[in-house]
DNA sequence: ATATTCTTGACTAATAAGATCAGGAATATA
DNA sequence: TATATTCCTGATCTTATTAGTCAAGAATAT
């Protein structure tokens, strides 16, 4: 059996994707990996790692050499939360019931059903809210001095 | 930072609780771990500890002694999946926002308000489903022959 | 050429998951 | 009262995963 994880690498690349995207505005603006690490206080080498799973997911691109750096392979507006998570986390999958149905012996496990409903519910959220959600979500309910934080380090 | 987490235990908590409330039939009716544990395919000595938490949690009652075994605490109605998970999983908090809303060096972090809303949207579906919905459900979609699969081992 | 930035993959350390086990406490019953 | 049975408690063990580091290589702007 595994787990549903959500974990600090998970929250991490949220957090990294969120900052590209609050960069994002004038477009072809490359961010580095030290300048995000910096500002979102993650670890540098560590993060490295996580932007490698999010460009081989496609929702990253990347430009090596000086002047280089990371900015959103598409909108804000279409990339889910949901496929940064699946992108770095081993198994978002709640639930070992999903695949072939055989989770108990050859037979459906009690909880079967629930689990399956469970994983849509939480798969639901996080496919249907974009980066873009987030980020608008965010200014409604932030004072300026925070938003400020956030853009300066 | 910790994980939202939904692991094996956790699992193997809420089989095993639904066990309990398909025994639960008549009254007053003491299943012993071993039976469950056997029942359900969980190692004896791991359902011991989770047990543990369940009754400590005050939603499992046990006597010991010859005769002695264990039953749900209260009716399978007023059993939440979600008290049950809470009871044996580490964390079932998504994120570390919530406490304090102290989670970026004494400010809030980019996601601090997804993480909240994400967080209740889990909550309210692990915390609105009763023991008796999920065997409600499962009666609705599965066919008699699984069924005495569950009843007898 | 050189500095800069991503790229890759191996490596380490700490933590948590998934158990197991031994001995103790309560209790029904012979 | 003795005994078997069942829960109760806490320590321990193994393995897997997470979190993080590091070094060497490949691309590219200047």
């Amino acid at each position: 059996m595994q787990a549903m994880n959500l974990t600090t690498k998970g929250k991490y690349a949220v957090t990294a994707m969120l900052d590209l995207a609050i960069q994002e505005k004038d477009a072809s603006n490359l961010s580095k990996i030290s300048e995000v690490a910096h500002r979102q206080s993650i670890p540098a080498p560590y993060l490295e790692q996580i932007f490698n799973f999010l460009r081989k997911a496609e929702i990253l691109k990347a430009e090596r050499g000086p002047k280089g750096g990371f900015k959103l392979a598409r909108s804000s507006k279409k990339i889910m939360i949901g496929e940064i998570i699946n992108a770095v986390e081993r198994n978002m999958d709640a639930t070992q019931c999903s695949g072939e149905g055989v989770c108990n012996d050859g037979s459906k496990c009690i909880a079967h059903n629930f689990w399956l409903e469970f994983n849509e519910n939480v798969n639901d959220f996080l496919m249907t809210k974009s980066l873009d959600d987030v980020i608008a979500d965010r200014r409604g309910s932030v004072k300026p001095k925070d938003e400020l934080l956030i853009a300066t380090g």
